[in-house]
RNA sequence: GCCGCCUUAGCUCAGUCGGUUAGAGCGCCAGAUUGUGGAUCUGGAGGUCCCCCGUUCGAUCCGGGGAGGCGGUACCA
Protein backbone atom coordinates (compact mmCIF):
# COMPACT_ATOMS: atom_id res chain seq x y z
CA UNK A 1 0.00 0.00 0.00
CA UNK A 2 1.21 3.26 -0.88
CA UNK A 3 1.29 6.66 0.80
CA UNK A 4 -1.91 7.73 -1.46
CA UNK A 5 -3.32 4.89 -0.16
CA UNK A 6 -3.03 5.58 3.66
CA UNK A 7 -6.19 4.45 6.30
CA UNK A 8 -8.72 7.37 6.31
CA UNK A 9 -11.23 7.40 9.14
CA UNK A 10 -14.52 7.69 8.27
CA UNK A 11 -15.44 10.42 9.99
CA UNK A 12 -19.03 9.78 11.37
CA UNK A 13 -20.85 9.13 15.26
CA UNK A 14 -22.09 5.87 16.55
CA UNK A 15 -25.76 5.76 15.77
CA UNK A 16 -27.75 7.03 19.07
CA UNK A 17 -24.99 9.64 19.88
CA UNK A 18 -25.87 13.22 18.71
CA UNK A 19 -24.19 16.57 18.34
CA UNK A 20 -25.73 19.84 19.62
CA UNK A 21 -25.40 23.29 18.56
CA UNK A 22 -25.89 26.47 20.35
CA UNK A 23 -29.95 26.62 20.44
CA UNK A 24 -30.03 23.05 22.09
CA UNK A 25 -27.48 23.44 24.31
CA UNK A 26 -28.67 26.83 25.41
CA UNK A 27 -32.22 25.15 25.66
CA UNK A 28 -30.66 22.22 27.96
CA UNK A 29 -29.17 24.85 30.45
CA UNK A 30 -32.26 26.28 30.64
CA UNK A 31 -34.62 23.43 31.69
CA UNK A 32 -31.76 22.11 33.66
CA UNK A 33 -31.65 25.86 35.66
CA UNK A 34 -35.72 26.27 35.72
CA UNK A 35 -35.51 22.32 37.16
CA UNK A 36 -32.73 22.84 39.64
CA UNK A 37 -34.17 25.84 41.53
CA UNK A 38 -37.52 24.03 41.61
CA UNK A 39 -36.17 21.28 43.10
CA UNK A 40 -34.57 23.32 45.94
CA UNK A 41 -37.46 25.19 46.60
CA UNK A 42 -39.09 21.59 47.02
CA UNK A 43 -35.87 21.14 49.55
CA UNK A 44 -33.86 18.86 47.52
CA UNK A 45 -30.15 19.29 47.61
CA UNK A 46 -28.05 18.39 45.33
CA UNK A 47 -25.66 14.89 44.85
CA UNK A 48 -23.93 14.02 41.83
CA UNK A 49 -22.71 10.77 41.10
CA UNK A 50 -19.90 9.82 38.65
CA UNK A 51 -20.89 8.29 35.11
CA UNK A 52 -19.10 4.91 35.82
CA UNK A 53 -20.16 2.56 38.39
CA UNK A 54 -18.50 -1.13 38.59
CA UNK A 55 -20.92 -2.95 36.25
CA UNK A 56 -22.08 -5.05 39.37
CA UNK A 57 -23.34 -2.15 41.68
CA UNK A 58 -25.48 -0.88 38.64
CA UNK A 59 -28.28 -4.09 38.62
CA UNK A 60 -29.05 -7.80 38.48
CA UNK A 61 -27.13 -7.37 35.04
CA UNK A 62 -23.53 -9.00 35.15
CA UNK A 63 -21.71 -8.39 32.22
CA UNK A 64 -19.65 -11.83 32.01
CA UNK A 65 -22.52 -13.25 30.71
CA UNK A 66 -23.63 -14.31 27.02
CA UNK A 67 -23.71 -10.53 26.26
CA UNK A 68 -22.24 -8.21 28.31
CA UNK A 69 -23.19 -4.81 26.71
CA UNK A 70 -27.38 -5.50 26.73
CA UNK A 71 -28.76 -2.45 27.45
CA UNK A 72 -25.80 -0.87 29.27
CA UNK A 73 -22.12 -0.19 27.66
CA UNK A 74 -19.84 -2.15 29.79
CA UNK A 75 -16.00 -3.13 29.31
CA UNK A 76 -13.28 -4.25 31.72
CA UNK A 77 -10.97 -2.24 33.71
CA UNK A 78 -7.30 -2.83 33.82
CA UNK A 79 -8.29 -5.39 37.33
CA UNK A 80 -10.58 -7.19 34.65
CA UNK A 81 -13.42 -5.82 36.63
CA UNK A 82 -16.61 -4.84 34.76
CA UNK A 83 -17.50 -1.41 35.08
CA UNK A 84 -20.45 0.15 33.11
CA UNK A 85 -21.82 3.63 32.16
CA UNK A 86 -24.93 4.49 34.78
CA UNK A 87 -28.36 4.05 32.48
CA UNK A 88 -30.09 6.27 35.22
CA UNK A 89 -29.16 8.50 38.38
CA UNK A 90 -30.89 5.89 40.98
CA UNK A 91 -29.06 2.90 40.67
CA UNK A 92 -25.39 4.88 41.57
CA UNK A 93 -27.86 6.92 44.09
CA UNK A 94 -28.66 3.30 45.97
CA UNK A 95 -24.85 2.53 46.13
CA UNK A 96 -23.68 5.37 47.39
CA UNK A 97 -26.48 5.07 50.45
CA UNK A 98 -25.56 1.49 50.95
CA UNK A 99 -22.53 2.35 50.88
CA UNK A 100 -22.81 4.75 54.37
CA UNK A 101 -21.64 7.67 52.17
CA UNK A 102 -24.79 9.89 51.91
CA UNK A 103 -25.36 12.77 53.89
CA UNK A 104 -26.45 11.72 57.41
CA UNK A 105 -30.07 13.34 57.68
CA UNK A 106 -32.88 10.42 56.71
CA UNK A 107 -35.02 10.92 54.60
CA UNK A 108 -32.39 12.24 52.64
CA UNK A 109 -33.89 14.55 49.70
CA UNK A 110 -31.51 15.33 46.84
CA UNK A 111 -31.47 15.73 42.91
CA UNK A 112 -28.88 15.36 40.48
CA UNK A 113 -28.95 16.25 36.29
CA UNK A 114 -26.24 14.90 33.78
CA UNK A 115 -26.18 12.56 31.15
CA UNK A 116 -27.01 8.67 31.25
CA UNK A 117 -25.99 5.87 28.56
CA UNK A 118 -28.03 2.98 27.07
CA UNK A 119 -27.12 0.60 24.75
CA UNK A 120 -30.47 0.08 22.88
CA UNK A 121 -32.25 0.91 19.48
CA UNK A 122 -32.36 4.57 19.23
CA UNK A 123 -35.49 6.11 17.73
CA UNK A 124 -37.24 9.32 17.42
CA UNK A 125 -36.57 10.96 20.70
CA UNK A 126 -34.74 7.83 22.13
CA UNK A 127 -31.16 8.29 22.39
CA UNK A 128 -28.41 6.20 23.50
CA UNK A 129 -27.02 9.03 25.84
CA UNK A 130 -28.80 11.50 26.67
CA UNK A 131 -29.89 14.29 30.23
CA UNK A 132 -31.71 13.33 32.57
CA UNK A 133 -32.97 15.28 35.48
CA UNK A 134 -33.50 13.18 39.12
CA UNK A 135 -34.84 13.73 42.18
CA UNK A 136 -35.30 11.16 44.88
CA UNK A 137 -36.42 10.64 48.68
CA UNK A 138 -33.78 7.78 50.52
CA UNK A 139 -35.63 6.91 54.02
CA UNK A 140 -39.30 7.25 53.47
CA UNK A 141 -42.40 4.84 53.85
CA UNK A 142 -44.66 8.20 53.36
CA UNK A 143 -47.31 8.37 50.65
CA UNK A 144 -46.93 12.03 50.86
CA UNK A 145 -43.11 11.24 49.77
CA UNK A 146 -44.34 9.81 46.32
CA UNK A 147 -46.84 12.61 45.28
CA UNK A 148 -44.16 14.92 46.00
CA UNK A 149 -42.67 13.79 43.52
CA UNK A 150 -45.62 13.45 40.78
CA UNK A 151 -46.38 17.05 42.18
CA UNK A 152 -42.69 18.15 41.31
CA UNK A 153 -42.97 16.36 37.45
CA UNK A 154 -45.91 18.67 36.55
CA UNK A 155 -44.74 21.71 38.16
CA UNK A 156 -41.23 20.82 36.86
CA UNK A 157 -43.16 20.23 32.73
CA UNK A 158 -45.00 23.67 33.24
CA UNK A 159 -41.82 25.10 34.85
CA UNK A 160 -39.58 24.33 31.27
CA UNK A 161 -42.75 24.92 29.29
CA UNK A 162 -44.82 22.67 28.90
CA UNK A 163 -48.84 23.96 28.82
CA UNK A 164 -50.82 22.78 31.82
CA UNK A 165 -52.83 20.62 29.61
CA UNK A 166 -50.29 19.69 27.71
CA UNK A 167 -49.67 16.48 29.36
CA UNK A 168 -50.54 13.97 32.06
CA UNK A 169 -49.33 11.95 34.56
CA UNK A 170 -50.34 8.21 34.34
CA UNK A 171 -50.12 6.60 37.90
CA UNK A 172 -49.94 2.66 38.42
CA UNK A 173 -48.95 0.67 41.50
CA UNK A 174 -46.75 -2.49 41.17
CA UNK A 175 -49.39 -4.54 43.34
CA UNK A 176 -52.14 -3.19 41.30
CA UNK A 177 -50.94 -5.36 38.23
CA UNK A 178 -50.60 -7.82 40.49
CA UNK A 179 -54.18 -7.75 41.32
CA UNK A 180 -54.97 -7.27 38.13
CA UNK A 181 -53.18 -11.15 37.46
CA UNK A 182 -54.29 -12.69 40.29
CA UNK A 183 -58.05 -11.90 39.91
CA UNK A 184 -57.84 -13.18 36.36
CA UNK A 185 -56.48 -16.79 37.78
CA UNK A 186 -53.01 -16.73 36.87
CA UNK A 187 -51.18 -18.35 39.01
CA UNK A 188 -48.47 -16.44 41.34
CA UNK A 189 -45.07 -18.43 43.13
CA UNK A 190 -41.74 -18.75 42.02
CA UNK A 191 -41.69 -21.39 39.85
CA UNK A 192 -39.54 -20.78 36.64
CA UNK A 193 -42.41 -21.01 34.00
CA UNK A 194 -45.16 -19.46 36.76
CA UNK A 195 -43.05 -16.33 36.85
CA UNK A 196 -42.34 -16.54 32.77
CA UNK A 197 -46.33 -16.15 32.47
CA UNK A 198 -46.44 -13.48 34.72
CA UNK A 199 -43.88 -11.64 32.45
CA UNK A 200 -45.60 -12.23 29.19
CA UNK A 201 -48.79 -10.55 30.77
CA UNK A 202 -47.17 -7.79 32.45
CA UNK A 203 -45.32 -6.86 29.22
CA UNK A 204 -49.20 -7.69 27.08
CA UNK A 205 -50.43 -4.94 29.41
CA UNK A 206 -47.68 -2.36 29.08
CA UNK A 207 -48.40 -2.30 25.55
CA UNK A 208 -52.12 -0.79 25.77
CA UNK A 209 -50.74 2.44 24.61
CA UNK A 210 -49.11 1.41 21.71
CA UNK A 211 -51.19 -1.55 20.60
CA UNK A 212 -54.86 -1.10 21.37
CA UNK A 213 -57.06 -3.05 23.41
CA UNK A 214 -57.23 -5.38 20.10
CA UNK A 215 -53.81 -5.81 19.93
CA UNK A 216 -53.48 -6.78 24.04
CA UNK A 217 -55.77 -9.58 23.29
CA UNK A 218 -54.05 -11.28 21.07
CA UNK A 219 -50.93 -10.53 22.70
CA UNK A 220 -52.73 -12.28 25.51
CA UNK A 221 -54.20 -14.90 23.59
CA UNK A 222 -52.66 -16.19 20.58
CA UNK A 223 -50.09 -13.96 19.42
CA UNK A 224 -50.08 -11.02 16.70
CA UNK A 225 -48.42 -10.64 13.59
CA UNK A 226 -47.05 -6.84 13.18
CA UNK A 227 -47.42 -5.31 10.29
CA UNK A 228 -44.18 -6.17 8.59
CA UNK A 229 -45.48 -9.68 8.81
CA UNK A 230 -43.54 -10.18 12.27
CA UNK A 231 -45.66 -12.48 14.20
CA UNK A 232 -44.62 -12.19 18.50
CA UNK A 233 -46.24 -15.19 20.52
CA UNK A 234 -48.51 -14.91 22.59
CA UNK A 235 -49.12 -15.63 26.37
CA UNK A 236 -52.00 -18.12 25.54
CA UNK A 237 -54.51 -17.49 28.30
CA UNK A 238 -58.11 -18.11 28.03
CA UNK A 239 -60.47 -15.92 26.79
CA UNK A 240 -61.97 -15.64 30.20
CA UNK A 241 -58.76 -14.66 31.95
CA UNK A 242 -58.65 -12.01 29.28
CA UNK A 243 -61.75 -10.82 29.92
CA UNK A 244 -61.14 -10.21 33.18
CA UNK A 245 -57.76 -8.41 32.21
CA UNK A 246 -59.85 -6.35 29.83
CA UNK A 247 -62.72 -5.24 32.47
CA UNK A 248 -59.67 -4.21 35.21
CA UNK A 249 -57.76 -2.06 32.57
CA UNK A 250 -61.20 -1.10 31.67
CA UNK A 251 -61.81 1.05 35.06
CA UNK A 252 -59.04 3.59 34.86
CA UNK A 253 -61.02 5.78 36.30
CA UNK A 254 -59.49 8.00 38.69
CA UNK A 255 -58.92 6.64 41.89
CA UNK A 256 -61.90 4.58 41.35
CA UNK A 257 -61.44 2.10 44.51
CA UNK A 258 -64.13 -0.29 43.41
CA UNK A 259 -64.36 -3.15 40.49
CA UNK A 260 -62.18 -5.86 39.55
CA UNK A 261 -59.04 -4.14 41.33
CA UNK A 262 -60.68 -3.91 44.68
CA UNK A 263 -60.78 -7.82 44.71
CA UNK A 264 -57.79 -8.79 45.97
CA UNK A 265 -55.61 -8.44 48.37
CA UNK A 266 -52.65 -7.06 46.25
CA UNK A 267 -55.25 -5.05 44.37
CA UNK A 268 -56.92 -3.68 47.86
CA UNK A 269 -52.73 -2.47 49.19
CA UNK A 270 -52.55 -0.64 45.73
CA UNK A 271 -55.77 1.15 45.68
CA UNK A 272 -55.36 2.18 49.33
CA UNK A 273 -51.70 3.85 48.46
CA UNK A 274 -53.33 5.48 45.65
CA UNK A 275 -55.90 6.87 47.89
CA UNK A 276 -53.18 8.23 50.27
CA UNK A 277 -51.16 9.45 46.92
CA UNK A 278 -54.63 10.91 45.67
CA UNK A 279 -55.29 13.18 48.79
CA UNK A 280 -51.54 14.38 48.95
CA UNK A 281 -51.85 16.00 45.89
CA UNK A 282 -54.70 17.57 46.26
CA UNK A 283 -53.23 18.83 49.31
CA UNK A 284 -50.32 20.03 47.33
CA UNK A 285 -52.42 22.04 44.43
CA UNK A 286 -52.29 19.53 42.32
CA UNK A 287 -55.70 18.91 40.19
CA UNK A 288 -57.18 15.54 39.48
CA UNK A 289 -57.17 16.32 35.66
CA UNK A 290 -53.12 16.15 35.38
CA UNK A 291 -53.08 12.84 37.04
CA UNK A 292 -55.17 9.74 36.35
CA UNK A 293 -55.01 5.85 37.31
CA UNK A 294 -53.66 3.96 34.42
CA UNK A 295 -53.27 -0.15 35.51
CA UNK A 296 -51.80 -0.79 32.41
CA UNK A 297 -48.43 1.30 33.40
CA UNK A 298 -46.02 -1.21 34.41
CA UNK A 299 -42.37 0.47 33.38
CA UNK A 300 -39.78 -1.86 32.63
CA UNK A 301 -37.22 -1.18 34.60
CA UNK A 302 -37.37 -3.93 37.18
CA UNK A 303 -36.42 -2.52 40.79
CA UNK A 304 -40.04 -0.86 41.58
CA UNK A 305 -41.57 -2.12 44.53
CA UNK A 306 -44.93 0.65 44.81
CA UNK A 307 -46.87 3.14 43.00
CA UNK A 308 -45.33 4.08 38.96
CA UNK A 309 -45.84 6.70 37.48
CA UNK A 310 -44.69 8.49 33.61
CA UNK A 311 -45.83 11.66 32.29
CA UNK A 312 -47.18 11.83 28.66
CA UNK A 313 -47.61 15.47 26.23
CA UNK A 314 -50.96 14.94 25.30
CA UNK A 315 -50.55 16.63 21.98
CA UNK A 316 -49.50 15.11 19.01
CA UNK A 317 -46.35 15.43 17.75
CA UNK A 318 -46.08 15.15 13.86
CA UNK A 319 -42.09 14.63 11.79
CA UNK A 320 -41.37 16.87 9.32
CA UNK A 321 -42.92 14.35 6.92
CA UNK A 322 -46.29 14.91 8.25
CA UNK A 323 -46.66 11.35 9.88
CA UNK A 324 -47.32 11.09 13.96
CA UNK A 325 -44.30 10.35 16.38
CA UNK A 326 -44.08 8.20 18.86
CA UNK A 327 -41.89 9.83 21.79
CA UNK A 328 -42.84 8.03 24.56
CA UNK A 329 -42.99 9.43 28.34
CA UNK A 330 -41.05 12.61 29.24
CA UNK A 331 -40.66 11.87 32.30
CA UNK A 332 -40.94 8.87 35.31
CA UNK A 333 -40.88 7.36 38.47
CA UNK A 334 -41.73 5.27 41.22
CA UNK A 335 -41.10 3.34 44.81
CA UNK A 336 -38.08 1.17 44.75
CA UNK A 337 -37.81 0.07 48.68
CA UNK A 338 -35.89 -3.02 48.22
CA UNK A 339 -33.13 -1.23 46.12
CA UNK A 340 -30.47 -0.58 48.84
CA UNK A 341 -31.32 -3.90 50.29
CA UNK A 342 -29.53 -5.49 47.69
CA UNK A 343 -26.25 -4.40 48.52
CA UNK A 344 -26.68 -4.12 52.67
CA UNK A 345 -29.31 -6.77 53.29
CA UNK A 346 -31.08 -3.64 55.10
CA UNK A 347 -34.67 -2.52 53.69
CA UNK A 348 -34.82 1.07 52.71
CA UNK A 349 -37.65 2.73 51.45
CA UNK A 350 -37.33 5.06 48.90
CA UNK A 351 -38.97 6.42 45.82
CA UNK A 352 -37.53 8.92 42.75
CA UNK A 353 -38.58 10.67 39.33
CA UNK A 354 -36.93 11.54 36.93
CA UNK A 355 -37.30 14.28 33.97
CA UNK A 356 -36.03 13.04 30.37
CA UNK A 357 -34.54 16.41 28.92
CA UNK A 358 -32.95 15.28 26.28
CA UNK A 359 -36.29 13.25 25.37
CA UNK A 360 -38.32 16.56 26.20
CA UNK A 361 -36.19 18.87 23.94
CA UNK A 362 -36.26 17.12 21.45
CA UNK A 363 -40.35 16.34 21.58
CA UNK A 364 -41.04 20.28 22.42
CA UNK A 365 -38.57 21.07 19.29
CA UNK A 366 -40.51 18.96 16.98
CA UNK A 367 -43.84 20.39 18.02
CA UNK A 368 -42.92 24.11 16.21
CA UNK A 369 -40.49 25.34 19.13
CA UNK A 370 -38.10 27.04 17.19
CA UNK A 371 -34.41 27.45 18.84
CA UNK A 372 -32.30 30.97 17.44
CA UNK A 373 -29.12 31.65 18.99
CA UNK A 374 -27.63 35.60 18.67
CA UNK A 375 -23.79 35.99 17.72
CA UNK A 376 -21.82 38.02 19.08
CA UNK A 377 -21.12 41.89 17.63
CA UNK A 378 -18.41 41.67 14.64
CA UNK A 379 -15.78 43.68 14.34
CA UNK A 380 -14.70 43.41 10.93
CA UNK A 381 -11.08 42.93 9.73
CA UNK A 382 -10.54 45.26 7.38
CA UNK A 383 -6.63 46.21 7.81
CA UNK A 384 -4.66 43.34 8.76
CA UNK A 385 -2.22 46.15 9.84
CA UNK A 386 -4.68 46.92 12.46
CA UNK A 387 -5.48 44.15 13.88
CA UNK A 388 -4.22 45.57 17.82
CA UNK A 389 -6.80 48.46 17.52
CA UNK A 390 -9.37 45.82 15.94
CA UNK A 391 -8.63 44.02 19.52
CA UNK A 392 -9.09 46.19 21.25
CA UNK A 393 -12.15 46.79 20.07
CA UNK A 394 -13.37 43.65 21.04
CA UNK A 395 -12.13 43.74 24.68
CA UNK A 396 -14.11 47.04 25.25
CA UNK A 397 -17.28 45.38 23.97
CA UNK A 398 -16.27 42.58 25.91
CA UNK A 399 -15.80 44.50 29.00
CA UNK A 400 -19.06 45.96 28.80
CA UNK A 401 -20.32 42.59 28.74
CA UNK A 402 -21.68 42.72 25.25
CA UNK A 403 -20.14 39.49 23.41
CA UNK A 404 -17.98 40.40 20.76
CA UNK A 405 -15.51 38.57 17.95
CA UNK A 406 -13.06 39.90 15.78
CA UNK A 407 -13.22 38.29 12.55
CA UNK A 408 -10.12 35.82 12.17
CA UNK A 409 -10.20 34.40 8.52
CA UNK A 410 -8.61 35.97 5.44
CA UNK A 411 -12.42 37.12 3.82
CA UNK A 412 -12.95 40.51 1.90
CA UNK A 413 -15.07 42.77 3.67
CA UNK A 414 -18.32 41.35 1.79
CA UNK A 415 -17.58 37.82 2.99
CA UNK A 416 -16.86 39.50 6.04
CA UNK A 417 -20.48 40.71 6.60
CA UNK A 418 -22.11 37.58 5.29
CA UNK A 419 -20.43 35.34 7.67
CA UNK A 420 -21.63 37.88 10.27
CA UNK A 421 -25.10 37.41 9.09
CA UNK A 422 -24.69 33.60 9.21
CA UNK A 423 -23.71 33.87 12.99
CA UNK A 424 -26.79 35.91 13.64
CA UNK A 425 -24.51 38.88 14.86
CA UNK A 426 -26.50 41.80 15.18
CA UNK A 427 -24.20 44.57 14.87
CA UNK A 428 -20.83 45.05 12.43
CA UNK A 429 -18.42 47.54 13.79
CA UNK A 430 -16.49 48.63 10.78
CA UNK A 431 -12.92 51.16 10.56
CA UNK A 432 -11.06 51.09 7.56
CA UNK A 433 -8.36 53.82 6.78
CA UNK A 434 -11.50 56.43 6.33
CA UNK A 435 -12.72 55.59 9.77
CA UNK A 436 -9.41 55.56 11.23
CA UNK A 437 -8.20 58.80 9.80
CA UNK A 438 -11.13 60.91 10.88
CA UNK A 439 -11.17 58.44 14.64
CA UNK A 440 -14.51 57.02 14.03
CA UNK A 441 -16.30 53.71 13.38
CA UNK A 442 -18.88 53.07 11.73
CA UNK A 443 -22.08 50.77 12.73
CA UNK A 444 -24.39 48.32 11.10
CA UNK A 445 -27.38 47.70 12.44
CA UNK A 446 -27.51 44.49 10.66
CA UNK A 447 -30.79 43.34 12.12
CA UNK A 448 -32.61 46.68 10.92
CA UNK A 449 -30.55 46.40 7.60
CA UNK A 450 -32.33 42.74 7.25
CA UNK A 451 -35.92 44.04 6.98
CA UNK A 452 -34.78 46.99 5.32
CA UNK A 453 -33.34 44.64 2.08
CA UNK A 454 -37.01 43.39 2.02
CA UNK A 455 -38.63 46.55 0.50
CA UNK A 456 -35.59 47.20 -1.90
CA UNK A 457 -35.44 45.45 -4.91
CA UNK A 458 -32.57 47.08 -7.07
CA UNK A 459 -28.95 45.85 -5.22
CA UNK A 460 -26.94 49.77 -6.38
CA UNK A 461 -30.15 51.36 -4.40
CA UNK A 462 -29.58 49.35 -1.57
CA UNK A 463 -25.95 49.66 -1.25
CA UNK A 464 -26.00 52.87 -2.36
CA UNK A 465 -28.44 53.93 -0.07
CA UNK A 466 -26.24 51.97 3.11
CA UNK A 467 -28.95 51.33 5.30
CA UNK A 468 -28.95 51.15 9.00
CA UNK A 469 -25.75 51.95 9.02
CA UNK A 470 -24.39 55.37 11.29
CA UNK A 471 -21.03 56.48 12.19
CA UNK A 472 -19.72 57.01 15.35
CA UNK A 473 -16.80 58.51 17.14
CA UNK A 474 -14.40 55.74 18.15
CA UNK A 475 -14.35 56.77 21.92
CA UNK A 476 -18.29 55.80 22.25
CA UNK A 477 -17.89 52.72 20.60
CA UNK A 478 -19.22 50.82 23.73
CA UNK A 479 -22.06 53.59 24.12
CA UNK A 480 -23.25 53.19 20.43
CA UNK A 481 -23.37 49.68 20.10
CA UNK A 482 -25.23 49.53 23.16
CA UNK A 483 -27.62 51.88 21.85
CA UNK A 484 -28.19 49.94 18.85
CA UNK A 485 -28.66 46.68 20.70
CA UNK A 486 -31.66 48.47 23.47
CA UNK A 487 -33.27 49.71 19.98
CA UNK A 488 -33.28 46.04 18.57
CA UNK A 489 -34.78 44.83 22.07
CA UNK A 490 -37.37 47.36 21.57
CA UNK A 491 -38.10 47.09 18.14
CA UNK A 492 -38.75 43.11 19.02
CA UNK A 493 -41.14 43.39 21.85
CA UNK A 494 -43.29 45.64 20.10
C1' G B 1 -32.45 -9.62 17.88
C1' C B 2 -36.52 -10.47 14.01
C1' C B 3 -39.39 -8.35 9.67
C1' G B 4 -40.02 -4.62 5.79
C1' C B 5 -38.36 -0.43 2.95
C1' C B 6 -34.26 2.48 1.61
C1' U B 7 -28.75 4.17 0.28
C1' U B 8 -26.88 8.57 -6.61
C1' A B 9 -23.38 16.09 -5.38
C1' G B 10 -23.19 19.59 1.12
C1' C B 11 -29.07 18.84 1.30
C1' U B 12 -33.72 16.95 -1.17
C1' C B 13 -34.21 13.78 -5.08
C1' A B 14 -34.47 12.38 -10.69
C1' G B 15 -32.16 8.88 -14.05
C1' U B 16 -29.68 4.98 -16.81
C1' C B 17 -34.94 -1.44 -20.41
C1' G B 18 -26.63 -2.99 -18.65
C1' G B 19 -23.04 1.16 -23.11
C1' U B 20 -18.20 4.96 -22.68
C1' U B 21 -19.38 12.95 -21.09
C1' A B 22 -24.69 10.61 -14.46
C1' G B 23 -28.61 15.19 -14.01
C1' A B 24 -32.12 18.93 -11.52
C1' G B 25 -33.58 22.17 -7.54
C1' C B 26 -31.64 24.21 -3.26
C1' G B 27 -26.95 25.32 -0.99
C1' C B 28 -21.70 26.73 -1.76
C1' C B 29 -17.72 29.84 -4.37
C1' A B 30 -16.70 33.90 -7.82
C1' G B 31 -17.99 38.02 -11.01
C1' A B 32 -21.50 41.91 -12.51
C1' U B 33 -20.63 45.81 -7.79
C1' U B 34 -11.71 47.93 -6.58
C1' G B 35 -15.20 49.46 1.23
C1' U B 36 -21.08 47.09 2.20
C1' G B 37 -25.41 41.53 4.03
C1' G B 38 -30.77 40.69 0.74
C1' A B 39 -32.83 40.09 -4.47
C1' U B 40 -31.45 39.42 -9.76
C1' C B 41 -28.23 37.81 -13.74
C1' U B 42 -23.69 35.21 -15.42
C1' G B 43 -19.99 31.74 -14.54
C1' G B 44 -17.66 27.89 -11.44
C1' A B 45 -16.38 24.07 -7.98
C1' G B 46 -18.33 19.71 -6.08
C1' G B 47 -19.70 12.44 -7.35
C1' U B 48 -15.33 5.54 -5.13
C1' C B 49 -23.82 6.31 -8.05
C1' C B 50 -22.79 2.74 0.30
C1' C B 51 -18.86 -1.48 0.39
C1' C B 52 -17.10 -6.43 -1.25
C1' C B 53 -17.66 -10.63 -4.39
C1' G B 54 -19.99 -12.64 -8.76
C1' U B 55 -22.44 -12.64 -13.87
C1' U B 56 -21.04 -9.87 -18.40
C1' C B 57 -17.07 -7.55 -23.83
C1' G B 58 -18.93 -3.80 -20.41
C1' A B 59 -22.24 -3.06 -13.76
C1' U B 60 -24.42 2.97 -10.59
C1' C B 61 -28.29 -0.52 -12.82
C1' C B 62 -28.59 -7.73 -12.61
C1' G B 63 -27.34 -11.82 -8.53
C1' G B 64 -25.10 -12.99 -3.59
C1' G B 65 -23.00 -11.21 0.91
C1' G B 66 -22.04 -7.07 4.16
C1' A B 67 -22.55 -2.08 6.29
C1' G B 68 -25.47 2.13 7.28
C1' G B 69 -30.32 4.75 7.57
C1' C B 70 -35.68 4.71 8.37
C1' G B 71 -40.04 2.21 10.13
C1' G B 72 -42.54 -1.88 12.61
C1' U B 73 -41.84 -5.55 16.36
C1' A B 74 -39.10 -7.66 20.48
C1' C B 75 -36.00 -6.45 24.57
C1' C B 76 -35.23 -2.33 28.03
C1' A B 77 -32.00 -4.71 34.30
Amino acid sequence: MNESEAFRPEARQPRGFRDRFAGEVAREREMIAALSALAERYGFAPLATPALEYADALGKFLPDEDRPNEGVFAFQDDDEAWLSLRYDHTAPLARLVAQGEAPPARPLRRYAAGPVWRNEKPGPGRFREFLQFDVDTVGSEAMAADAELIAFLAEGLEAVGVPQDGFVVNLSHRKLVAGIMDAAGIPAGEDAAIRAQRLRVLRSIDKLDRLGIEGVRLLLGPGRRDESGDVTPGAGLKDSQIASIEASLGATVAFDAGGELGRTPAGREALADLEEIRLALAALGIGAERVRVTPSVVRGIEYYTGPVFEAELTHEIRGPDGAPMRFGSVASGGRYDDLVMRFTGERVPATGASVGVSRLISALTKAGEAAGAEGPVLVLAMDRAMTADYLAMVAELRGAGIPAELYLGRAGMKAQLKYADRRGSPVAVIQGGDERAKGEVTLKDLKLGAEMARSIEDNRAWREGRPAQETAARGTLVASVRAILARQREGRAP
